[in-house]
DNA sequence: GTGGGAATTAGAATAATTCCAAAGAAACTT
DNA sequence: AAGTTTCTTTGGAATTATTCTAATTCCCAC
């Protein structure tokens, strides 16, 4: 189930303690969703599906755990534009891929080196907690191996 | 008043023309907010400062130019996460940097190379339309030159 | 099994942006 | 220069994503 790029389960509960927080099932089968579906699903999406497994569940409470993973670490938060926010569990280096036309989103994996001559740029005093590279486009499905 | 980051007063008209759109002084004004402070305003900020010079335009009016001027390329757009989007007429490549403590954003020059080796990465039959590299943190103003 | 902090919930509120329909210029046409 | 078309602006309503709030519920420690 997990992979290099993501927490496996049994971290989980975990991760959420070292934070002072508690593994909860909103929690838990919110992560599952990510995990599941790696599709970069909005608040909405991820509430629609989350839904299926737990009926009562309200969109705050999806917002509340969306920010509660990312604030842990677990999950990333993928802005485009002025669309809504996506959610990504992919804890490797990469970039994101809005495809205009399909709407979808897709993650590129970086050289590890190139992160790091990205974060060079920056001059002395600017202190940087997080970096995003993201890509608007099209994709030529006849191009790609896609 | 224009260097090689920026379009020349005299061209503004043309680059709109060849759009098949009109110079308007709600255009102009704005226009030139954007150069005159170079501090990367949201919508709601250039409509405080345009007011002083055309007081009767309205908050759709700056959301229509300023979009406008996004689509033939003399400003560009830039987004951090949820804030406001805000603007921009520095024409050449470069990163922004978002001071989360004093809310400021910073433009950071791109090596020329650098933004190739990151379109680089992108698989084949990935085309895009555009790039932004942005970064979120603090500036340490003691280490900084600033 | 009770008290207290953490978490969830539903709904109201907010903030940024977009939509809409009407009024106002500007530019072509004849 | 009047008429027509097209582009632009305007104010206000509407929309969308997200956050806030206050009330309940849950869970763990005592």
């Amino acid at each position: 189930m997990s992979d290099s790029t993501t927490v496996p389960q049994e971290n989980f509960a975990q991760t959420l303690a070292d934070s002072g927080l508690r593994s909860t099932p909103q929690r838990e089968v919110i992560y599952s969703i990510l995990l599941n579906k790696r599709d970069h699903p909005t608040a909405d999406e991820v509430y629609a599906r989350v839904k299926a497994e737990l009926p009562t569940i309200s969109l705050a409470t999806v917002y509340n755990c969306l920010e509660t993973l990312v604030g842990c670490n677990l999950v990333r938060a993928v802005n485009f534009d002025r669309e809504p926010t996506r959610y990504c569990p992919n804890l490797r280096p990469h970039a994101h891929f809005h495809d205009d036309e399909a709407g979808s989103t897709h993650d590129i994996d970086l050289p590890p080196d190139l992160l790091d001559r990205v974060k060079a740029i920056l001059p002395p005093g600017y202190n940087a907690s997080s970096i995003e590279i993201s890509f608007r486009g099209r994709t030529v499905p006849e191009a790609a191996n896609n």
